[in-house]
RNA sequence: GGAGGGAUACCCGAGUGGCCAAAGGGGGCAGACUGUAACUCUGCUGGCUCAGCCUACGGAGGUUCGAAUCCUCCUCCCUCCA
């Protein structure tokens, strides 16, 4: 494999928020063209957070990038440093997960990412195969080698102490293990988000103490979820999770913003400097730019003709304003032969309760078998089957069963 | 240890005895427009078969015909002093 440097250093800069330093990685790029070498990427998680959704897939995308170039790519699942919580922007510590708990979350984690990953060409270690081995005076051995007042530089520490808030003295040992990893593994270049920055750089600096070349540090930002403003989180309900049907994963993306698309682009996908040109410039139509995305991203995690299919359903559910046809069944049974329209639509989960229901028939929201309810008080007849939609998106087909 | 300020719906925040299911904004939902975009506009946003009723303004009691609002105690948060 021998892509131009300075093509491969294009598409691994695309999208990052730091890169340090980009000279050297030229040069390394370089290296490894000319001596036939892969460099050895490394990024390690944490294996407490297994239900993956887009925001986390930034890195791994940027891995696969690593990985298409021809690189090695070395996937740590930091079991060790899981003990101890990395600090980052929580005051308290983590709770220690259980053998197992990490165990199990490890294996989702790895199932998750050689959806992008191809699982032939990754290296998966463990830091606890290492970090067990090393004994006490190696610790301080380790320890030894960073000072108190370079500790105290990450931010997060700094404030911290400023604020006079608790600094556990085994919160030091964090960046030091992961920077450890690094000499471990003799990695050439690690990736990270950006709050991983600082334990990036103690990477460095340990390299460069055991006799090792520093490794080139690159982190990638935060993804946005949906809303465009806040980052993409489960709890805010604004994600996109890689294990969503494919028609979920096709519509929501096709709700972002234009704006958010071209950050997209950016974050989640490798095309080529002409193509984002035509995005940016609107040479290419922004509904068709998006359309393109989605099949990408809905491809990437359903293959493509799970894309295909939710694209093809998309377009006859909203362009062509047809019904899908393959409508969720739900066999209901109800209590005597007739039920109220809100009590329906609260039954099979499109109202939070039935004055939601009410609400949604009050504002014409609500349609059965095509046609629109109006009445609020409505009875509907429990018998044979209709089709419920309640808003543009949600259709089931109820089959009483009296 | 002392002094003061605060806690209101998903979030911010107004309300100091009845006109309060509680202003306004954000968010969300439904509708119109559209490209499930942006912009804009309309309505809704505690529950309940709903012109009515029930439950709710940190918690528990009390005053009153009537309390988010006044009193007592409790819990939590913030500011200042020691």
């Amino acid at each position: 494999m021998t892509i131009d440097p300075k093509e491969q250093l294009r598409r691994i800069k695309r999208g990052s928020e730091s890169l340090i330093d980009e000279e050297t990685l030229l040069k390394r790029l370089e290296e490894s063209v000319e001596s036939g070498t892969p460099l050895r990427v490394k990024a390690g998680f944490d294996p407490t957070a297994p239900d993956l959704h887009l925001g986390h897939t930034v890195l791994i995308q940027k891995l696969r990038v690593f990985q298409e170039l021809g690189h090695t790519i070395v996937l740590l699942i930091g079991d060790f440093t899981a003990l101890i919580g990395d600090p980052t922007g929580r005051n308290e510590m983590r709770k220690p997960l259980t053998k197992e708990a990490i165990e199990a979350n490890a294996a989702t984690y790895r199932d998750q990412v050689f959806k992008i990953l191809d699982e032939d060409l990754t290296e998966v270690v463990y830091n606890s195969h290492w970090m067990g081995e090393l004994s006490s005076a190696d610790m301080i051995s380790l320890a030894s080698r960073y000072t108190v007042a370079r500790m105290l530089e990450r931010d997060d520490f700094s404030k911290r102490y400023k604020e006079h808030r608790p600094i556990a003295v085994h919160e030091f040992l964090y960046p030091l293990i992961q920077g450890y990893d690094s000499v471990f593994l003799k990695a050439d270049v690690e990736l990270g988000g950006t709050d991983q920055l600082f334990n990036l750089l103690v990477g460095r600096d340990l390299q460069r103490e055991y006799g090792q070349r520093p490794q080139v540090v690159l982190t990638m930002p935060i993804l946005e979820g949906l809303d465009g403003v806040q980052k993409m989180s489960k709890s805010l309900g604004n994600y996109i999770g890689i294990t969503e049907p494919a028609k979920e994963i096709f519509g929501k993306v096709m709700s972002i913003s234009d704006d958010l698309m071209i950050r997209y682009y950016e974050l989640l996908t490798d095309i080529s400097a002409d193509k984002e040109e035509a995005i940016k410039s609107g040479k290419l139509h922004p509904k068709a730019a998006k359309e393109e995305l989605s099949a990408l991203l809905t491809a990437r995690f359903h293959g493509k003709d799970g894309a295909v299919e939710a694209e093809a359903a998309f377009k006859e559910l909203f362009h062509k304003k047809k019904t899908p046809d393959d409508i969720e069944e739900l066999k209901l049974s109800v209590e005597g032969d007739s039920i109220w329209i809100a009590a329906l639509i609260k039954e099979v989960g499109f109202a939070t309760s039935t004055s939601d229901g009410r609400r949604k028939v009050e504002q014409g929201g609500v349609k059965i078998d095509g046609e629109r309810v109006t009445d609020p008080k409505a009875q509907i007849e429990a018998t044979g089957e209709l089709l419920l939609q309640v808003g543009k998106r949600f259709f089931k087909k109820i089959i009483f069963k009296n």
